[in-house]
DNA sequence: AATGAATGAGTCTTCATTCAT
DNA sequence: TATGAATGAAGACTCATTCAT
């Protein structure tokens, strides 16, 4: 009674872990409703298909993504520039914690690549464009960044950002930075073995250089773990 | 004869004929072989698996990368950041005319991080680690990287870049935000249908601010297309 | 309250609709029940499964039919060679009109030929022979065959039919070239498209030859139109 | 070597046994396959899918029932009349022996029905569509066809039909009614324990009726087992 | 009578890969 | 080198039917 979850949400757990565990293409339909306690036509009987698990999988993701960038667009007494610093760091954190969320939030931008390119659309999978999820999700997929650059016009108007920045452009270069970051992380690991270059200072090299890129002439209402350390 | 080598070569222009048009999973090694003009059985000479033959496309992908880092580098009469500049446009350009080739470097990014990770090692496909051409990959992938690094160095030496950036985290950071902003391009794309920032706005906003972060106190010898167009 | 019954008819109503448009394979249970406007379960509450609910149709098919052949026998004025004029060109009808009622029919005569089997008997899906409706069945589809039966014996003694001709035989022979006929009517149809044979004129052609076939030295008591045209 | 039976032949043998024994839709590939002593994979190299190796069989059916056609119509001095009788006795005997290959013949004729009209048409698998051999059997259905109106042709230049009957239909309504005949073959057979109409008389009351449709003033050349029997 | 969530057996089909020639 | 017939593991999906409520 009491821990008789949502079906729905049963099976979007199972399959959360196991796409974490062996990735999407390795993981049936079949284990995910064993995972889940349920049968596999049950399955069927919530999501149309796998692809549109998937889709549900996703809009769960950048439901996330969204609480994430309204908690730090809501932290008290923080400035346009810290807010961003603190939101790329969240967009890291994500990263590493939700794996398959933030992966799933990957690949709906490169469909969103294919979707808006009239080459490319048709080689979305048709069960994809059939999902309800899919659609729901053109809409959700804009609410983060509508946060994201109100961080950008609050810190110009607190003056913690360059003035001649434009918010959407400024903000999508930052969103685009975090995104970024993370391809690289397994080459600096590789080459950190042997050279001076660890994913640390990487790290904090990254935030300091998309801070000064940024930056406007009021300094930091206190001084940030990032800013303080030298690379 | 002599040019019996190329088998190798048409097996290989194939594949990215077809995985450009249908995509990597949906193409058949049959139909490869088809396109090649050879047969089947041909192909598991030359490619011991369908994944080793996609590593040795990659491993191209990286050679005509490295090419382009090559061409701005020795590009005559440029400063360090103009280099840089000019490298993030070629790769953008790279992405676009040879998409096959870009994902391929993507997916390779995606699978050093794994590689990279004692609990993520697991999940590789063991083809992968079987292929000769993954192993050379992991060595040839470090060849941009040198070359990129020279530039921030050449930047820093000129004076076109900031004196205190680290080279090795200034052409990470560089390098990380070109493929970033790859990635957001259908959203621009989406979004831009409504409102103000187009595709090209953009590119040129995301430029603008990447000078920003590096410039040091010399100014280019020559006003750049790009640094002229306001945003 | 009172009309509570024709539930049972609803469902049956919506699975004539349905195997009109789909066929019977391709129309799930569920269809039907939602097309009845009633709960699947519910539809399992007035028939074992789709099997039973086939059957019960077929009984319909088989009554519905009888009434086709009890008007023919019914009509005033007509000699037995009339009446089955007259039948044949209702079956002809009925197999247009109720296409799903005939084919259930046909169906049916399978059933029989298995049924009557014992090598064939084993290949009856087991549900059918559980069905109750079967088992009316084996009474109901003999009442057609009276009624006919009775015409050709009416022809007979009113010598519109040749007196050598044995009643029972001579319906069987009948019943099975209009069963025959409705088979031809693809060919035709195809085929008509190049030659003479138009399906009205192979229409007209094959109820003269039975009229040929059957009739006695009486001549029908007023001209019929199928008798008047030419072929 | 010498018992090396060509493999496509191997599966449609196969085919036809189980497809005898359990009927088309309780056989699965795999069966097939195995009763072919080849792998489920090879099955789909020769025939694109069930309804592929299907069409194929049918192709076989129509060929074989072509053949029937074919000996009838050589048969050294039998004029038209004795042809049809014994063409017809053939149909009845390869719906015996060669009962899947009848039933697909019937099945096609279906078919053909849906092909022709526009409104059926869709209801038409699109395996079938897709299928080579459904197009070749389009034409292939003609010929047995060709070869009957050929018999009644030469019936009637040899006397032993009657001048007045148009060929095609004459011949369309003969090769109807040994369809038809075959459809009854159940109801007479369950009715026959009770009553007086064996299987064997209605045959033989079914040949003499057509018999007497058809002939014309030349009586059989030499006195037919079937004429001869009362009824 | 009535509901609809839940079950799970059943099957077609694909395709990377092998191997006899 | 070169062929292409042959293999067989793997997996998504359907739908008739049941049953707790």
């Amino acid at each position: 009674m009491a821990g008789e979850k949502n079906k729905e949400k049963l099976i979007l757990d199972a399959a959360v872990a196991l796409f974490t565990a062996q990735g999407f293409a390795a993981t049936r339909m079949e284990d995910v409703a064993k995972k889940a306690g349920i049968s596999k036509g049950l399955t069927y009987f919530y999501y149309k298909n796998k692809e549109d698990l998937f889709m549900a999988l996703t809009k769960k993701a950048f439901e996330q993504l969204k609480d994430e960038f309204r908690d730090s667009l809501r932290a008290k007494g923080k400035n346009g520039l810290e807010m961003l610093t603190d939101l790329v760091q969240r967009i890291w954190s994500f990263s590493k914690e939700q794996p398959v969320y933030y992966q799933s939030i990957l690949h709906f931008l490169d469909l969103m690549k294919k979707y808006t390119s009239p080459e490319l659309k048709s080689q979305i999978n048709p069960l994809i464009l059939d999902s309800i999820h899919f659609h729901k999700l053109l809409e959700l997929q804009l609410e983060p960044t509508r946060l994201g650059i109100q961080m950008v016009s609050q810190g110009i108007k607190d003056g913690s950002i360059r003035p001649e920045l434009q918010p959407e452009i400024t903000f999508y270069t930052v969103w685009s930075m975090a995104l970024g970051y993370e391809k690289m992380e397994g080459p600096i690991t590789f080459e950190g073995k042997e050279t001076k270059v660890s994913p640390e200072a990487w790290q904090r090299g990254y935030l300091k250089m998309m801070q000064d890129m940024l930056k406007g002439t009021i300094q930091a209402t206190k001084p940030q773990a990032v800013q303080a350390s030298l690379f």
